[in-house]
DNA sequence: ACGGCATATAACCGTCAAGGCATACGGCCG
DNA sequence: CGGCCGTATGCCTTGACGGTTATATGCCGT
């Protein structure tokens, strides 16, 4: 599954919006989403094999972190699309312009 | 359905890869992405539904073009975590710099 | 070494999406 | 007005996903 895929989860949109802030360990996670463990598990599962986070073991805990690569990617899919409102934004300017000078 | 979602799905992704270059009719659409015209109508429905597309009635075709306010949204979504990588980047410099100085 | 804690996996179920075929709608032209 | 062309919709099947409960794994402290 890709990283786009994976973030099409709102469940997992939520776990990514709480990593962004700082890394967590599974159980803070089922806190933060409210959620049963396994499911919380099975999700963190996808976003590992879609390379979006990784674990480090310490101890028994697995302190989940984000990482940048997949979120580079996706900017980078996403760039030429912001040529769309850009060069809207150019339209308009140049039409307000024409109406400034009539 | 919400636009990242909509935008999950291979078929779809292709589909605005290819109205980004230029607004289409469905039957170019549907001998770009060489999939059955009913399929392609469905998923043109999703991405309507989405925001992410608007069709405009020509004769007996329907002309879709992209809408960049879901792109935006989505940008938008994407903003905080091109901190990540940013700051990434500023932590190597910072450390090339202390190198540097060595 | 054993019991317990934190996490992962297994098995199962309900739901839903995607694709195909057949068909309905709607505008154009003869 | 009737038929055709372009597109949308219905129906059906199949496969994947998300959730829960139960269970396995792995590491720690005693």
């Amino acid at each position: 599954m890709d990283a786009l895929a994976a973030l099409a989860e709102p469940t997992r949109r939520r776990i990514v919006d709480v990593l962004r802030v700082r890394e967590c360990t599974v159980s803070e996670l089922v806190a933060a989403v409210g959620m049963s463990q396994p499911a919380v598990s099975k999700h963190l599962r996808v976003l590992r094999e879609a390379g979006l986070v990784t674990a480090q073991t310490r101890a028994q805990q697995r302190v989940y972190r984000l990482e940048p690569g997949p979120f580079r990617e996706l900017d980078a899919w996403l760039a030429p699309y912001r040529r769309m409102w850009t060069h809207h934004l150019a339209e308009l300017e140049r039409h307000l312009d024409r109406k400034e000078e009539s």
